[in-house]
RNA sequence: GCUCUCGUAGCCCAAUCGGUAGAGGCAACCGACUUAAAAUCGGUCCAGUCCGGGUUCGAGCCCCGGCGAGAGCACCA
C-alpha cells in the first residue's frame, strides 16, 4: 500500500497512554506534604449489571479534568474512585442467577472498572474500595459502635414502610406515594422492632453547618426543608371526665382562643381511652379503615383536601378559656410529627377550616384581615375575640400566650424538627451485619473492636424466613453464639445501603490501613474534600446521612473538619429521545424511522410519539460509551460530554454530537501531524511567527480554561480550543512553543492525544506532569475597539478608538461623525454616557 | 396544589457590572480536490432573545403577570 495514512488514531493511542500511565504509576497519589492539597471526589456508584451508558461519565469526566488541571497547577490530587456494592439489585440478581451476591458484585465491578478506564480517568487505583468488601465494612460496622456508644442507636417498635415484595423495611425516604421508589413495588404499614439513629439529636447542627459550606443554594433549601425547624409550643388540653391529658404542638399558639375542636390522629394512644361507647363502634371503624389504607391511597393530599374523621364523644377543655371543645379522630393528623395531635383553629388553618366545613364545625375569627367564613386566614392582623392577646399581630401574640402558657403550667415554647430518626435496620442479606449480640435476658452486648469485622454468614437462600425473620436468621449456626460464656443470639438484620457510603471519602484518605478505619494524619491532611460531584437525587439522604455520621465523628474528635464537602456541584441529567407507541411501548432507534416529519416504526410503520427522557435500559435510549469510544475515541467522548453544556444542565445526547469533537481532534492532529508522512507537520516552526489572532486565540483558551477549572464551564473552554485550532489550521506557520502551551490546557480534557502530540514534538516526560501554561493579558488586548454611538439608546453609528481611551475622546469622536451632529444640533445635550470599550451615548431633545 | 431551574438561529449552546445579539459545534447549502463518492479544505445561509406589561439613556440579562419544558416537595399543625 503506498497511499497508507497516519491520521489519528485514538485507537492505537489511547490503549498505550493508558498502559504507560499505569505502569509509570502517574496518577498515584503524592505522599510529599509541601504542596497545597486538593480533594476531588465523584459520588461512587453502585455497580449495576446494565454497565455504564453515556451519562454517567459525564460528572467521571467533569472531576479528572480538574483533577489533572489541579496537578499541573501544583496540587496534590486525591483522586479515586471506589463502589457502593451492598444493596438489593445484586441480591435479586444472586437469586435470579443462583449464585452469591459476592460473585454478580465482583462482577459487575469489573465491567464498570473496565469501562472507566478505557475513558482514561486519572484515578489513584491503589485506593480503590468496595464497601461489601469486610476490609472496609469491617470500619463500618466500628464506626457503628462509635454511634452506637454515644448513645445515638437505639432500639424502637415503630411504625415501619414494610414492603411485602421485597420482604423489608425501608426508609421513609425510599418510600413514595405508598410505593419504594425505586422498583415500585407497594409499600404498607407495620410495626416493627427496628435500630434506628437519633439524628434528629443533630438537626440544629445539620442546619448551621448549611452556612458554611459551598453548596448550591437549592440543595441547601432541600435540605433546610428535610430538616424543617419550626418554632411554637407544646399546650396541654384537660379532658372533660377523664384524667387524661391531651398535649399538642402548634406553630400558632396566638390561635389558642379560635380553638373550637381538638383532632387525635387515628394512631394516637390515646384513642381508646377518650372514645364514648356510643361512638365506639363508629371511632372502631374510623381507625380501622385508616389503618388498612396504606399511604398510596392517602398519597398526594393538599392542604385543602377533603377531610374525613369521627367524634369520639369527648370533651377537651380549652386552657385559656376553659371552654368544653369536641374530640376528634382525623387521619389528617399524622402521629409521628408533633404529639399526633393539634388544636384546631379552623379560621386561621387550611386544613382545620376544610375539616370544619365537612363536619359543620364552628369557626371563629381571632385574626382579624380576612373573610373566614369563605376560607382560613393565615395573614397578620390584629387579634380579635382574644383576651389579653386583642391588639396585638401574630408575632406579639405568639410571644405572650408562650409566656402565659409557660406561667400558668399549661405548655411551654419548643422548636421542632420534621426529621425524624433514621430507620437504620433492613432485612436483607447484601449488606453490613451489625456488630451486635443479645442475651437471652434481652440485653444487647456490642462486639469487641477487636473482634471486627462480623462477617456476612454464607447462606444460599437471601429471602426471609417463612416466619418473616431477616434472612440472615437461616444461618442458624451463625446466629448463636455467646458472651462471656452464656449463650447470645446475633443480630440478624443488615444495615441500610447508606451506611457505606455515609464514610467512604474517610477511608479513600487511607485505604489500605488494616489496622485503623484511617490515619489520623492523612485525614487531617486530605480532608475536607474540596470538590464534590454527583447527581443532585442525593441531595438529601446521602448527603444528609454523611454530614450526620461527619459531625458526629467531629464530636469524637475523629475527624478533624466540623463537615465533609466543602463544595457540592451537581451535573445534569443526559437525556435522549426515546420512541413510544400508543401502547407506552418503547423501541430502539435502529427500529424506527422518520416519515414525512412523523416517526414510524420501520415495520408495521405505527405512529410513534418521541421524547426526551433520562437515559435508561429500559426505555430504549442509552448509548453505551463503549461504543461511543470505540467509533470515536475516549478523547472525543470525554469532549462532548463536556461540550453539550454547562455541566450542571441537563443535556441531549446526540451521536452527530460527537464526530463534531471528533473533528477537532482530527484537525489538530492534522495540524502538528502531516498525515502523509507521520513526519511533524512542516507548519511546525521553532521560531518566533507574527500571528496575533493565533496567539490571542491561545491565550484566551488557556485563560478561559484556567477559569473553567473553578467554574466548572468547561463548554466554553472548548469552543475556545475550537477557535485557536481553527486559526493553527488557517496559519501558514505555528509557533511550536504555542502548540505545546496549547497542549497543555488541553491535557485535562483530551489526555491521550495531547500525550502523544507531547511526545511527538520530542518530550521525553508525559505531559501530565508538566506545568499550567500561563496567558499574557497583554497579548489579549487588542489595539482599537469599534465604540457603538447612540443618540438617546439608538445607534447612529460607530467610531473606532483604542479601548482605553477617555470620556472626552470617545465624545468628541462621536461627535464628530455626520449623523450624530445632525442629530443633536439645536437640542440640549441631558446626559452623556460612555462604557470604555463598549459605546457612546448621548441623550439630548 | 406549592417551590426551584430553564425558554436566544432548523438543533445544541455563547454573550463580563444591564451596554445594543454570535464565539464554538451539529445539520443544510455552495465551491475546491476526486472518474465518482467519502474524507478534507474554503465559504454561505439563519434569530432580534416564549408572550404581555414595567423600571432604565439603554433589558436576552432586573421587576410583575402569563404560557411552555424539566426537577423536587406534597395534609409537618
Amino acid at each position: 500500500m503506498t497511499d497508507e495514512r497516519y491520521d489519528y488514531q485514538p485507537g492505537t493511542i489511547e490503549p498505550k497512554w493508558q498502559e504507560r500511565w499505569a505502569t509509570e504509576g502517574t496518577f498515584k497519589t503524592p505522599t510529599d506534604r509541601t504542596k497545597p492539597k486538593y480533594y476531588v471526589l465523584d459520588m461512587f456508584p453502585y455497580p449495576s449489571g446494565a454497565g455504564l451508558h453515556v451519562g454517567h461519565p459525564k460528572g467521571y469526566v467533569a472531576t479528572d479534568v480538574v483533577a489533572r488541571a489541579k496537578r499541573a497547577q501544583g496540587c496534590n490530587v486525591l483522586r479515586v474512585m471506589g463502589w457502593d456494592s451492598f444493596g438489593l439489585p445484586a441480591e435479586r440478581q444472586a437469586v435470579k442467577e443462583g449464585k452469591h451476591p459476592r460473585e454478580i458484585t465482583t462482577r459487575n465491578i469489573a465491567t464498570f472498572k473496565g469501562q472507566l478506564q478505557q475513558l482514561g480517568l486519572s484515578y489513584d487505583w491503589e485506593r480503590e474500595v468496595a464497601t461489601s468488601d469486610p476490609d472496609y465494612y469491617r470500619w463500618t460496622q466500628w464506626i457503628f459502635l462509635k454511634l452506637y456508644k454515644a448513645g445515638l442507636a437505639f432500639q424502637a417498635e415503630v411504625p415501619v414502610n414494610w414492603c411485602p415484595a421485597l420482604g423489608t423495611v425501608l426508609a421513609n425516604e425510599e418510600v413514595h406515594d405508598g410505593v419504594y421508589k425505586e422498583t415500585g413495588d407497594p409499600v404498607e404499614a407495620r410495626l416493627m422492632k427496628q435500630w434506628m439513629f437519633r439524628i434528629t439529636d443533630y438537626a440544629e447542627r445539620l442546619l448551621a453547618g448549611l452556612d458554611d459550606v459551598d453548596w448550591p443554594e437549592g440543595i441547601k433549601r432541600l435540605q433546610r426543608d428535610w430538616i424543617g425547624r419550626s418554632e411554637g409550643a407544646d399546650i396541654r388540653f384537660a379532658v372533660a371526665g377523664s384524667e387524661a391529658t391531651i398535649e399538642v404542638f402548634t406553630t400558632r399558639p396566638d390561635t389558642l382562643f379560635g380553638c373550637t375542636y381538638v383532632v387525635l390522629a387515628p394512631e394516637h394512644a390515646l384513642v381508646e381511652a377518650l372514645t364514648s361507647d356510643a361512638q365506639r363502634a363508629a371511632v372502631a371503624a374510623y381507625v380501622e379503615s385508616t389503618g388498612k389504607r396504606t399511604e398510596r391511597d392517602r398519597k398526594a393530599q393538599a392542604a385543602d383536601a377533603p377531610k374525613t374523621g369521627v367524634s369520639t364523644g369527648f370533651m377537651a377543655i380549652n386552657p385559656v378559656n376553659g371552654e368544653q371543645i369536641p374530640i376528634w379522630i382525623a387521619d389528617y393528623v399524622i402521629g409521628s410529627y408533633g404529639h399526633g395531635a393539634v388544636f384546631a383553629c379552623p379560621a386561621h388553618d387550611v386544613r382545620d377550616h376544610a375539616f370544619a366545613k365537612t363536619f359543620d364545625l364552628p369557626i371563629k375569627e381571632v385574626v382579624a384581615g380576612g373573610d373566614v367564613t369563605q376560607e382560613a386566614y393565615t395573614g397578620d392582623g390584629p387579634h380579635v375575640s382574644s383576651s389579653f392577646l386583642d391588639g396585638l399581630e401574630i408575632d406579639a401574640a405568639k410571644a405572650k400566650i408562650t409566656e402565659w402558657l409557660t406561667s400558668e403550667a399549661k405548655g411551654s415554647g419548643v422548636v421542632r424538627f420534621a426529621l425524624r430518626d433514621w430507620l437504620f435496620s433492613r432485612q436483607r442479606y447484601w449488606g453490613e451485619p451489625f456488630p451486635l449480640v443479645e442475651t437471652e435476658d434481652g440485653t444487647t452486648h456490642t462486639i469487641p473492636e477487636d473482634q471486627l469485622p462480623v462477617l456476612l454468614p454464607e447462606l444460599d437462600a437471601y429471602k426471609p424466613t417463612e416466619d418473616g425473620r431477616p434472612p440472615l436468621a437461616r444461618a442458624t449456626d451463625w446466629v448463636q453464639t455467646e458472651v462471656s460464656g452464656k449463650p447470645a443470639r446475633r443480630e440478624t438484620n443488615t444495615m441500610p445501603q447508606w451506611a457505606g457510603s455515609c464514610w467512604y471519602y474517610l477511608r479513600f484518605t487511607s485505604p489500605t490501613r488494616d489496622d485503623m478505619a484511617w490515619d489520623p494524619e492523612e485525614e487531617a491532611y486530605w480532608m475536607p474534600v474540596d470538590l464534590y460531584v454527583g447527581g443532585a437525587e442525593h441531595a438529601v439522604l446521602h448527603l444528609l446521612y454523611a454530614r450526620f455520621w461527619h459531625q458526629v465523628l467531629y464530636d469524637q474528635k475523629l475527624v478533624s473538619t466540623p463537615e465533609p464537602f466543602k463544595r457540592l456541584f451537581n451535573q445534569g441529567m443526559v437525556h435522549a429521545t426515546s420512541y413510544t407507541d400508543e401502547r407506552e411501548r418503547y423501541y430502539y432507534p435502529e427500529q424506527v424511522e422518520e416519515v414525512d416529519g412523523k416517526w414510524v416504526t420501520k415495520e408495521g410503520a405505527l405512529p410513534l410519539k418521541t421524547k426526551l427522557e433520562k437515559m435508561s435500559k429500559s426505555k430504549c435510549n442509552v448509548a453505551n460509551p463503549d461504543d461511543v469510544c470505540a467509533k470515536f475515541g475516549a478523547d472525543a467522548l470525554r469532549l462532548y460530554e463536556l461540550f453539550m453544556g454547562p455541566l450542571e444542565d441537563g443535556a441531549t445526547w446526540t451521536t452527530d454530537g460527537v464526530s463534531g469533537t471528533r473533528r477537532f481532534l482530527d484537525r489538530l492532529w492534522r495540524v502538528v501531524i502531516n498525515d502523509e508522512t507521520n513526519a511533524l507537520s512542516a507548519k511546525i516552526v521553532s521560531e518566533e511567527v507574527d500571528n496575533k489572532d493565533l496567539e490571542r486565540a491561545l491565550h484566551l483558551g488557556i485563560k478561559v480554561m484556567s477559569e473553567a477549572v473553578d467554574t466548572l464551564r468547561f463548554n466554553v473552554a472548548i469552543a475556545r480550543f475550537m477557535e485557536f485550532v481553527n486559526e493553527a489550521t488557517k496559519a501558514k506557520q505555528v509557533p511550536q512553543a504555542w502548540i505545546e502551551s496549547f497542549l497543555c490546557a488541553l491535557a485535562p480534557l483530551a489526555p491521550h492525544l495531547c500525550e502523544e502530540l507531547w511526545e511527538r514534538l520530542g518530550h521525553e516526560g508525559g505531559i501530565s506532569l508538566v506545568p499550567w501554561p500561563s496567558y499574557d493579558e497583554a497579548v489579549l488586548k487588542v489595539e482599537t475597539v469599534k465604540l457603538v454611538v447612540q443618540i438617546n439608546g439608538k445607534k447612529k453609528g460607530e467610531v473606532e478608538l483604542a479601548p482605553d481611551a477617555s470620556q472626552d475622546e470617545a465624545l468628541a469622536a462621536a461627535k464628530a461623525l455626520e449623523k450624530v451632529a445632525a442629530a443633536i444640533t439645536g437640542k440640549t445635550i441631558r446626559r452623556e454616557i460612555y462604557v470604555p470599550g463598549r459605546l457612546v451615548n448621548i441623550v439630548a431633545n
